[in-house]
RNA sequence: GCCCGCCUGGCGGAACGGUAGACGCAGCGGACUUAAAAUUCGCGGCCAAUGGCGUGGGGGUUCGAGUCCCCCGGCGGGCACCA
């Protein structure tokens, strides 16, 4: 199927689900990302990052596929092979687009303090990615100089343990690694063994740590007389600092696995807070953290810190080094050699060399006649899409075949909802007054890259004049995922929930066949697992509340929530449930304009009062997003009204009681389940003129929140040993009176001295006794 | 390997450092019914039960810990080309 059906075909099942669950979206205001009408708006985008140095085309290591001769994906890397052709991957140097996030690493940084409404762990992993760190940049000397390279470039943030080093090491694809390379075959075969691991971070680091000793030596820079052998080694990353360290065995755990591994020396350089320094030795596990320097020349006897400083200082006084700050963040490849994206809108041009395209020939629209009858990029061997003229000189050149990594798509789309339709990208007047988003909800696996793109993008299209804010989302909530037990056959092939039943003795069979079905793991829904429920099917069962009352009922929305059919049919109950309270109501002939009975009897005022806590605590728990406990609520206050139902009738104010109860039950539900507030508020109010969903939203009374009584606890050495009933708010003296009478208090109390007594009001009493 | 979370009855979960298990699901028992469904009422942490033990395990802080701190275990998210 051609990408561009596939996608437009679910952009039209997926409208169709959300309008059928009731969602309250503005549709006017819809777009599609794969929409030239779009993309060609994020050309220009990327055409003024281009203008603004924001963004530049340097070499980037990818997954190369040589069989398929395509680019893959790290998820498309199983075991260091592709998952089609099962060939062994390759690292292959690209030329590719970047944006320079980077620029803006110290701002991404400080700014996450001022995101308050942002979950706390989301804020620490960006920090973390983000990863200032304060150290050292310094040059080691080689003894020989190799294709004119003639030092190594080091970043460390442990300066203060140079005297500690045993080697240099670096990353496979340093330059001095190559030069090796180039006359050494060993060196060589060892640069391409690391070649086949694949550019993942997580794959490099869960390797076995493997190195080559390149006969190479560099110069300590303290000591004149000493040098240490350079090694090339798989998990020094090139992307992170200069791409060398010095490896200090004894204070870093990994250089001490190294140097285990290949007998290097272990010389501990700083002592542990109370060690003998003659008896001090490393075993097992580095020693990273604070003490005293030894074995260090100058640096002896200076704590960590002061150290840092005094080796920075002397590497400056020399030449050879200064104080730097680095940043783990990298700048983001966004090239992709794939069809189905945004097309770069630059031209090649063997004169020129990178010109963009002209605003006037925008936007580059992707051509639909591609074939996809051989590897590599469709866009590639287009018979004519990107041959075109150069814009400056005319002459013959060639469009760029990159098309945008989709996280561009998603990293400025919330600014162009302000105004969906306007010729340029974004409005400024519109984004001014909707930017920046109140409330942005995703899932946890957004935490890192698409938050911190959008971050981004956010920053860069402020600086080159397109908004006015800084920071995109001023609220951030993180939902979970809809899971479902999963089911497969004796034929080994999976089973959706449709087609398998649960019998009475507990086991899950066939539907068609009959045959027993194993129960796998609940898990994430998928199509690979076919542990999806149809939703059009719960809808046509049960009507769209039933679903939206379940899911937000089940579990908190920042866990994830499982799917059952015993769930959702419990959901349904209490749909019934609470459209026969609304019903028996209807036809009492009373309304709003009741007066209020001036006094109530005491199951009136019992329900009266659980009507405004109900109020009150389910306005709190919407405004927590703590929905599971505001359902909770709701079934108290259906739970309630239930109750008053078998008060004898005619208690004193019971019916209006009993109505505002009822009432309230549909305002308060509305939220979660409008089309059934709807019904229950045209039963309760025939010939209204609002709809529940333009009413205001209702308020507890204020004096109907107080208990009459309240249960204070009574510990004794904190542990409980009985209950007593006092009026709210009474004075500590009588509290602790009463406390201390309780009988089974005042047998335990007998003969003991009380040395403390502890009062929290309303909550509990404590006594702590002594002998 | 590194970073970040999570762990409470049969299950989902509730609980400003203050009576652990609200509320629901499943289960069991009763009412209603010729019967079933639906509805409705009630009962459920564990144990050698006037007491003791219980929030993954072990320690600590506190009058008092599910909640705070340290260590360990298990599970999950991310690791820059899944998006």
């Amino acid at each position: 199927v051609h990408p561009a059906a596939w996608t437009w075909e679910n952009i039209a099942a997926m409208r169709a689900e959300l309008q059928r669950m009731g969602l309250s979206l503005d549709w006017s205001r819809e777009f599609a990302t794969c929409d030239p009408a779009y993309y060609g708006q994020q050309q220009k985008l990327f055409l003024d990052l281009l203008r603004a140095g924001l963004a530049e085309r340097r070499d980037a290591w990818v997954n190369w596929d040589p069989v398929d001769g395509t680019v893959l994906a790290n998820e498309q890397v199983i075991d260091g092979r592709g998952w089609r052709s099962g060939a062994p991957v390759e690292k292959k140097r690209l030329s590719q687009w970047f944006l320079k996030i980077t620029n803006y690493a110290p701002d991404l940084l400080a700014a996450l303090d001022r995101l308050d409404r942002w979950p706390e762990r989301v804020r620490v992993m960006q920090e973390k990615w983000i990863g200032r760190s304060e150290g050292a940049r310094l040059g080691f000397a080689l003894d020989t100089p190799t294709d004119g390279i003639g030092r190594v470039e080091v970043y460390t943030t442990r300066p203060d343990t140079l005297f500690g080093m045993s080697f240099l090491a670096m990353a496979p694809e340093h330059p001095l690694a190559a030069s090796v390379a180039a006359r050494d075959p060993a060196a060589a075969a060892f640069v391409a063994e690391c070649r086949s691991m694949g550019t993942s971070e997580a794959v490099i680091e869960a390797a076995e740590k493997k190195g080559f000793d390149t006969g190479l030596r560099v110069r300590h820079p303290f000591l004149a007389d000493v040098s240490y052998p350079v090694w090339i080694a798989n998990f020094v990353l090139m992307e992170y600092g200069t791409g060398a360290i010095f490896g200090c065995p004894a204070h870093d755990q990994r250089d001490l696995e190294f140097a285990r591994k290949y007998g290097l020396s272990v010389v501990p350089v700083v002592l542990p807070p109370g060690e003998d320094a003659a008896a001090f030795a490393v075993g097992d596990e580095a020693y990273v953290g604070p003490g005293t320097i030894i074995n260090s020349g100058f640096l002896d006897r200076l704590d960590v810190d002061a150290a840092k400083r005094a080796a920075i200082d002397a590497l400056a006084r020399q030449g050879v080094g200064a104080g730097v700050t680095n940043w783990r963040l990298r700048d983001w490849g966004v090239s992709r050699q794939r069809y189905w994206g945004c097309p770069i809108p630059v031209i090649h041009c063997a004169a020129c060399g990178v010109v963009p395209v002209p605003d006037e020939q925008l936007p580059v629209v992707l051509p639909d006649d591609v074939t996809f009858d051989r590897p590599g990029n469709p866009l590639d061997h287009h018979p004519s899409w990107k041959h075109v003229r150069c814009p400056r000189c005319d002459r013959a050149a060639t469009r760029e075949t990159d098309t945008f990594d989709t996280f561009v798509d998603s990293s400025w789309y919330f600014a162009r909802f302000c105004s969906p339709h306007a010729a340029e990208p974004v409005a400024r007047a519109a984004a001014r007054h909707w930017m920046a988003v109140d409330q942005y909800i995703g899932g946890i696996e957004h935490a890192i890259l698409h938050l911190l793109y959008a971050r981004f993008f956010t920053r860069a299209l402020r600086d080159t004049g397109h908004l006015d804010v800084t920071e995109p989302f001023a609220g951030l909530f993180t939902q979970g995922m809809v899971t479902h037990e999963s089911y497969r056959g004796a034929d080994g092939q999976w089973r959706y929930p449709a087609e398998v039943e649960r019998r009475a003795d507990g086991s899950v069979v066939d539907r068609a066949t009959g045959e027993a079905v194993s129960v796998g793991r609940v898990e994430k829904m998928s199509k690979s697992r076919r542990n999806t429920v149809d939703p059009d099917a719960i809808i046509a069962r049960y009507g769209a509340d039933t679903p939206r009352w379940f899911i937000l009922s089940d579990n908190p929305p920042e866990r994830d929530m499982e799917w059952t059919e015993a769930g959702a049919a419990g959901a349904f109950r209490f749909v019934q449930r609470v459209y026969r309270l609304a019903e028996a109501l209807a036809g009492d002939g009373r309304d709003d304009a009741d007066i209020m009975p001036a006094s109530f009897s005491p199951a009136a005022r019992t329900l009266r009062r659980a009507t405004h806590r109900a109020i009150a605590a389910v306005t709190e728990a919407l405004e927590e997003f703590a929905f599971n406990v505001a359902v909770a609520r709701l079934y108290e206050l259906a739970n309630a009204v239930a109750d008053a139902e078998r008060e004898p009738a005619g208690g004193e104010g019971m019916a209006w009681a009993r109505r505002e109860a009822v009432d309230g039950l549909a305002r308060l539900v509305s939220p979660m389940m409008p089309h059934l507030a709807e019904e229950m508020h045209a039963r309760l109010h025939p010939g209204a003129a609002l709809l529940v969903a333009e009413l205001p939203w209702p308020e507890a009374e204020p004096s109907l929140l107080a208990a009459e009584a309240v249960t204070v606890a009574v510990q004794v050495m904190g542990k409980l040993r009985g209950t007593i009933e006092m009026p709210p708010d009474a004075p500590a003296a009588m509290v602790l009176a009463a406390a201390e009478a309780e009988p089974h208090v005042a047998g335990l109390l007998q003969g003991k001295r009380i040395v403390k007594r502890i009062h929290v009001p309303n909550r509990i009493v404590n006594f702590v006794v002594a002998g």
